[in-house]
RNA sequence: GAUCUGUUAGCUCAGUCGGUAGAGCAACGGCCUUUUAAGCCGUGGGCCUUGGGUUCGAGUCCCAAACAGAUCACCA
């Protein structure tokens, strides 16, 4: 704390003030609140008379003061409230201190004050608590950037730098109501979604974040070290291969929220941690999958938003069940009018090169579908859409598909142009597994350095034997953003990584 | 990682052709017993992100760096 600017000196000063004149300017001891501001605001109308003895405790916004008499604005939990004071009621004596003194000067905005009183309505109609009995219960020393709302709903002096929101988010959520409501529908995604999962019996779990194999996705870790072990740790990318050793060990559905944490690139879709919730179903196929998920998401997202449907940017989305299916060979049919079954790779290439498709030679024909795919086809699938049947490169833990040859059962959940969830029919055959983690080794020695690493140990538990299975992932951050209309992973997120500033 | 844009008072922002830095809110002082975006009147407040350069003179022009945002690449 090197330089402080002439408020923060000001407020330091006003601190000293407050304890002259015998009062803690950071009391020990609990307020009594029995009320929030929203209660008042939701029962005052209705039942005047429950409202004649509130206390409030909260952050003072806004002073007006007009003399002996006060307004102010205080901010709590639920939001904003005005009060009113007036010098001769809150000290009748001589010692007017406590008003002059106290509230009038040495009050700042921010600081948190608690107060006594009744409810009424101002001659302009404004709801307000008229204090009985007032308390300083807090000193803040910085100064708030001050955001005003005007008549018509107008915002003044919006407090919206991305930087300074993110890097001060607690300033963030006092000044800007807006960002509260984001995090609490958050709260109530998971929540509910746990719910959901627990209704059916299923099990709630936690897995290691610390992993000495990175296993159950492709992706570029974290390293750590442990050092009574002194070896090398991972933070997990994924949690796929401990919640499948789980259905092993008999439990029938198993599902865990928890952060993943891969070492990419960051932009307004991608943080280095972030949360996913993974299940897995004994006894359960993908196309059953399929059907869960949009039996849930109708539900958790009518229970959020009070309807199936959720604004993003320009378009509508609608999570009425049941969602379209459609194969990744006729999605990419549909919207390139190109057949890719049956096409050799150099086909594949060629039509590749005619829609201006980067391409390197280590591509595989899988993966120069899935390239078509993602130039060409994602961005339209605004809808919640399932697209199945993957080819068998990509997809090293799913099993293949039962009929059609060179696929794998797997589908990913689309909504507005983006990948949010991913599931499988479960590969429990060890002998194949094995094979596929060879595959992967094949591309890691060729350099890919997302190829998976195989897991004796997850092996070794396919071979006691894994009922028929199916698991899902869904992104929680990204499914946050679809439900509050957010386009940027930072808004959903209360700390998004930043850069350090260097001092 | 690449490109573009931005960084000026506590906050939101102006700043013309290069000539000693501006507004509103906040703060401070005064007046005021139901106001409301900010009651009224007045006063103070600046490492113009950092470091170089051009120039008699740089917030302004040039180069570099830091941080952020947008777009792209990679991924979920």
């Amino acid at each position: 704390m090197s330089h402080l600017s002439e408020q923060e000196i000001i407020r330091r000063n006003y601190l000293e003030e407050i304890r002259s004149m015998g009062i803690d300017p950071y009391p020990h001891a609990a307020f009594p609140v029995n009320m929030h501001a929203a209660d008042i605001k939701d029962g005052f109308a209705i039942n005047p008379e429950n409202f004649t003895s509130v206390t409030l405790a909260g952050r003072l916004m806004m002073k007006r003061i007009m003399g002996k008499a006060a307004f102010a604005e205080l901010l709590d939990c639920t939001g904003k409230i005005q009060i009113y004071l007036n010098r001769d009621e809150l000290c009748p004596t001589e010692d007017k201190s406590l008003y002059n003194t106290l509230f009038k000067k040495l009050c700042d905005i921010g600081d948190f004050i608690g107060i006594e009183g009744y409810a009424f309505t101002t001659q302009t109609g404004e709801l307000t608590v008229h204090v009985r009995s007032f308390h300083f219960l807090a000193k803040s020393l910085h100064p708030l950037p001050v955001v005003k709302v005007d008549a018509d709903g107008k915002v003044h002096d919006a407090f919206l730098d991305p930087e300074a929101r993110y890097r001060k988010r607690y300033v963030d959520l006092i000044v800007n109501p807006f960002v509260k409501d984001i995090f609490v529908k958050r709260a109530k995604l998971i929540s509910y979604m746990r719910r959901y999962f627990d209704d059916h019996g299923w099990l709630e779990v936690e897995t290691p974040v610390l992993q000495s194999i990175h296993g159950g996705a492709a992706a570029r870790p974290f390293k750590t070290h442990h050092n009574a072990l002194d070896m090398p740790l991972f933070l997990r990318i994924a949690n796929e291969l401990y919640l499948k050793k789980l259905i092993v060990g008999g439990f029938d559905g198993v599902y865990e929220f928890g952060k993943m944490f891969r070492n990419e690139g960051m932009d307004r879709t991608h943080n280095p941690e972030f949360t996913s919730v993974e299940i897995y179903i004994a006894y359960k196929d993908y196309i059953w999958m399929m059907e869960m998920v949009e039996d849930m998401l109708e539900k958790v997202i009518a229970q959020i938003n009070g309807t199936c449907e959720s604004q993003i940017g320009d378009n509508l989305i609608n999570f009425r069940k049941p969602y379209r299916r459609l194969s990744m060979f006729e999605a990419i049919q549909e919207y390139t009018g190109f057949n890719v079954e049956g096409k050799s790779e150099e086909e594949l290439r060629i039509f590749c090169k005619s829609k201006h498709i980067e391409l390197d030679d280590s591509m595989g024909k899988g993966k120069l579908i899935d390239e078509i795919f993602g130039e060409l086809v994602e961005e339209h699938l605004i809808q919640p859409t399932y697209i199945t049947d993957y080819p068998i490169e990509m997809t090293p833990l799913a099993k293949k598909h039962r009929s059609k040859e060179g696929l794998v059962e797997r589908f990913e959940l689309y909504i507005n142009g983006k990948e949010i969830a991913n599931a499988y029919t479960e590969l429990n055959d060890p002998i194949d597994q094995r094979q596929r983690f060879e595959d992967q080794l094949r591309l890691a020695e060729r350099g890919d350095e997302e190829a998976m690493v195989l897991d004796e140990d997850f092996l070794q538990a396919l071979e006691y034997g894994m009922p028929p299975t199916s698991g899902l992932g869904i992104g929680i951050d990204r499914l946050t953003m679809l439900i509050t209309g957010q386009e940027a992973i930072q808004e959903v997120l209360f700390f998004p990584q930043m850069k350090s500033v260097k001092e």
